[in-house]
DNA sequence: ATAAACACTTGTATTATGCAAGCGAACGCA
DNA sequence: TGCGTTCGCTTGCATAATACAAGTGTTTAT
């Protein structure tokens, strides 16, 4: 087991309690790649820049199953692998993935890179944006029957 | 010494950018504390329903002053106090609160507590409170000279 | 002069994280 | 049908971060 401590609530402030759910260094890294990056495997969410470790990954997996904010199906095509997806709380975080964003654009302009594919996705504004990466993951699971 | 890596960089995503400075579990609330509660002094951040430990405290102070997201002024009225206050960086976090503490509303109803006077605060929606709460910011460092 | 307050620091125990390796089930191919 | 590979983890161990209690030096109030 890697850690013992499930999410021990600190407070009523609703920032304290959301930050007691997804305020660690890996999981709202995980919840972008599910949900901006278009990751659904372990494997893929592995293979991130940042290098999450295995059990980490494994971990955080379980702790935002437990919370609420993601699901796991059986892959369709294969019977050892799975499909990691968010559920309606785990996509509502998107807000706070933009605002992380722009805070780094503005403040940390020389520490980031964003690619240019991603440049264009957003060059429509926030709220375009964030509407067509919903529409996108409606799509997949829609695919997928979720 | 708290800690050795001081907010090593993992990739240039401006998520992850962001995590590596206020990623952690104590130094969103602090922010929250210097730009949403009014607070200033290293003793009234010391006593928040979180209960932070005060060698944590110490160094979020120090890593947060690093990054250029906080500043500290001697206490004009003492000299063994001393003030603490957000730059432009810090403060420009709001949206970052402000986000994790709408969807805590929104999916951890439950579990959060909003005093009548917070909520009184935010009752004309969420740009009206943050200029308000900018402008306090302002008043108190003209006040204080910074 | 004394005691309390303040802003920390230090020591130590506990907990979380990082890394490498391993594991069983499923799969791909011969 | 066997045989190496892939996948989604788990385990063991070293290191780092955090919590808690106590202490330190300076300032301040009485």
């Amino acid at each position: 087991m890697v850690s013992k401590n499930e999410h021990a609530i600190r407070s009523s402030c609703p920032v304290a309690c959301a930050l007691d759910i997804i305020g660690d260094h890996w999981s709202l890294l995980v919840i972008r790649d599910l949900l901006l990056m278009g990751k659904h495997e372990y494997k893929e969410l592995l293979e991130s820049d940042e290098g999450i470790s295995s059990n980490i990954l494994s971990d955080r997996l379980r702790k935002l199953q437990d919370s609420g904010l993601l699901d796991v199906i059986p892959h369709p095509e294969s019977n050892k692998r799975k499909l990691y997806f968010l559920t309606a709380a785990g996509k509502d975080l998107i807000h706070v993935l933009l605002a992380l964003g722009r805070w780094s654009a503005t403040h940390r302009s020389d520490a980031i890179f964003i690619p240019e594919e991603m440049r264009a996705r957003m060059a429509k504004g926030a709220a375009a944006f964030s509407k067509e990466v919903l529409r996108e993951l409606a799509r997949w699971e829609e695919k997928y029957e979720v």
